[in-house]
DNA sequence: TTGCGACCCTAACGATCGTTCGGTAGTGTC
DNA sequence: GACACTACCGAACGATCGTTAGGGTCGCAA
């Protein structure tokens, strides 16, 4: 998967480039009230007026950081989608559209990350720009989920498709790629959520 | 299920309380560092000074916020252990235990949902001082996984476990107890984790 | 009646915040 | 060589932050 922040900039603007990771990197460890534009600069190595050459604002920065994380997952999905064969079974899509969430979670994971733990603080103006995006993205698990799972109400649909949300992210705070693969993490909550704990009783 | 608030105050400290359940709620709904004393105060009608009669610092004030809500999620725990007949079988315990975390989220709400969504960002002494609590919380369902499904894996009972915290402590960002009960919440949750999505498909 | 502690106040402290203004150094264009 | 443009900087702005000092008022105990 390549990384997006990479993707997007086709000249060279390393400098812009720099001040969107770290801040994502701060963002998502500190929070975003908690991280000064001081904080950033010295990061990046630079004074907190420089940052303004390339964002106009501190909350237009935590916007695009927003919206490449939002870029990341949809993508993410799409391309697992494409990948995947008509002749799939409900539980092969599951758990190929899991492991690629996953996935995208933690290779652009201060950017897809910090929409799990700082999206419900931040400022108004920027939280109502990016619901939009999460909208989109929310409804097409919606669909995959009615679309693998009819027996279920709508009522149990959207409790299942937020409870696996709720587990899949929470990942972000407790799972570190470096000591085990996300595709083993992926396979573990895909098996929990799809023959149940009662299974391994 | 009784308040942990009132439960702990015998004498009448009604602007004690005031100030801890205000300040638990803007906790929750707008963040640690995005709230000011100046605003808990106002909530309270009080002046920012007053707060200082009560508690310590600001940290202070977060900290038995934090304390508060682990004390309620344990002693729910514990009820739950005390009330189960020893015939019970792992999907019975399981669903109690869950029944009971979810109410413990909802009746004690600002107290118990700041540890989900706030705990990431608040100050390190903070931090570390809750994070002893919450490993006893943890163990406990570690313990009640293990016995319920002895077949998985010690990394597999990680992941559920985790998961599972994921998937119910997600809902204090999306359920409302208004519009459904916690049972009902439950009830999907643990349906969903314990016979599968594969069930319904 | 006096004294004391609980409770809350006004006023202000220094620190830090996001942000702005007016630059400078370097690069490429005509 | 003049010009424009990108990238960055030093210095400072007003606002807001957590916190403190010191004082007032009330009820209760001696």
């Amino acid at each position: 998967m390549v990384s997006v922040v990479e993707a997007r900039s086709t000249d060279s603007e390393t400098g812009r480039e720099r001040i969107l990771g770290r801040a994502a990197e701060l963002f998502l460890t500190r929070g975003y009230a908690e991280t000064s534009l001081r904080t950033i600069a010295d990061a990046v190595d630079m004074r907190p007026a420089s940052i303004y050459h390339h964002f106009e604002s501190k909350d237009a920065l935590l916007s695009e950081i927003l919206e490449i994380g939002m870029d990341s997952v949809t993508s993410a999905f799409n391309e697992v989608s494409e990948a995947l064969s008509p002749a799939a079974t409900g539980i092969e899509r599951l758990e190929a559209h899991v492991a690629g969430h996953l996935d995208a979670l933690f290779t652009n994971h201060a950017f897809t990350a910090t929409h799990v733990t700082v999206f419900p603080f931040v400022p108004d103006e920027v939280r109502s720009a990016a619901i939009a995006q999460r909208d989109g993205y929310e409804l097409m698990w919606a669909e995959l989920l009615a679309d693998i799972a009819p027996g279920l109400t709508t009522e149990g649909l959207r409790y299942a498709r937020l409870a696996l949300f709720g587990a899949m992210n929470s990942a972000v705070q407790w799972f570190d790629p470096e000591s085990g693969s996300t595709e083993d993490l992926s396979e573990a909550i895909v098996n929990t959520l799809w023959n149940g704990l009662g299974a391994s009783s």
